[in-house]
DNA sequence: AATAGGTAATTAATATATTACTAATATCAA
DNA sequence: TTGATATTAGTAATATATTAATTACCTATT
């Protein structure tokens, strides 16, 4: 059997924490988790979005999307409010206090990326990039 | 800012997600969360190991390694001795069920890896294999 | 021998992941 | 319009992730 190192899905998780290593420090700082950042950001980026499409953009299933929406609203970052047209849809919106923490911290994302990519390679970085998009879209 | 679907992280949970479809229906067939199986499997190659190595390799954390541990004891997998020479360090072994359970299960699971490199192509495979471990050998 | 400092594994507390299930609403065919 | 079916969000239960704190043991120094 092929050895253990060899394991895709493995090392894609260790280049996830090798990479998670320049960020992580940052969101720690400022009390947020990556799910967390990773919701404020999406919702950051498309204003706002019904539940279910902010949990496939981030890349989460809708019960822990839940409970992370649960506690970005208790710390005042999210609202949420019914579709006029269908009543089973929340539409999920950032307040202003999360609009002001994120372009606060956003140089600093920058900036943290700026020091992976020194310390990787951009041009590697592209094409690794284009490598894993190719893998997500793939299917069984 | 950098557009959100340029996060790398986000790309590299991705990518592992698209990759664990070809898997995780395996490994569901026979009641093994992913965690477990990465266990199994790294003390199938090394024979045994202390619970730090295993931690290391497996890149899971010492506090779940002990949930997952003491799950796949329960179920008769793997048993523990204490080092000699230290008495804090635990060492980790496959019972001969897991041994079994192992070998049944391995030539699935390459099957289904062959699944996944004709889905994707090995040539890519080998390109991004060699990206991942030069990323995840990088430091900040 | 006694103590200070370090390490390995574990526990505790909270956040997230995963699967199964439920409640409410929407859609569509009969 | 009703009734079967599908969809969305959420709940429940269990497994894992993460950080902090604890316990037991080791090591070196005094």
């Amino acid at each position: 059997m092929r050895k253990f190192e060899d394991s895709l899905p493995l090392q894609l998780l260790k280049a996830r924490e090798a990479t998670m290593l320049f960020f992580r420090p940052l969101l720690h700082e400022n009390s947020l988790t990556e799910q967390q950042w990773r919701v404020l950001r999406a919702l950051y980026a498309y204003n706002e979005m019904e539940s279910k499409e902010l949990a496939n953009r981030c890349c989460l299933l809708s019960p822990s999307l839940t409970g992370i929406l649960k506690r970005l609203q208790q710390q005042g970052y999210v609202q949420r409010r019914k579709s006029e047209e269908d009543q089973r849809r929340t539409i999920i919106s950032l307040t202003d206090k999360a609009n002001e923490l994120f372009q606060r911290l956003s140089p600093e994302v920058e900036a943290s990326y700026k020091a992976f990519i020194e310390r990787y390679s951009e041009k590697k970085l592209n094409e690794l990039m284009e490598m894993l998009k190719e893998l997500s879209e793939l299917e069984p």
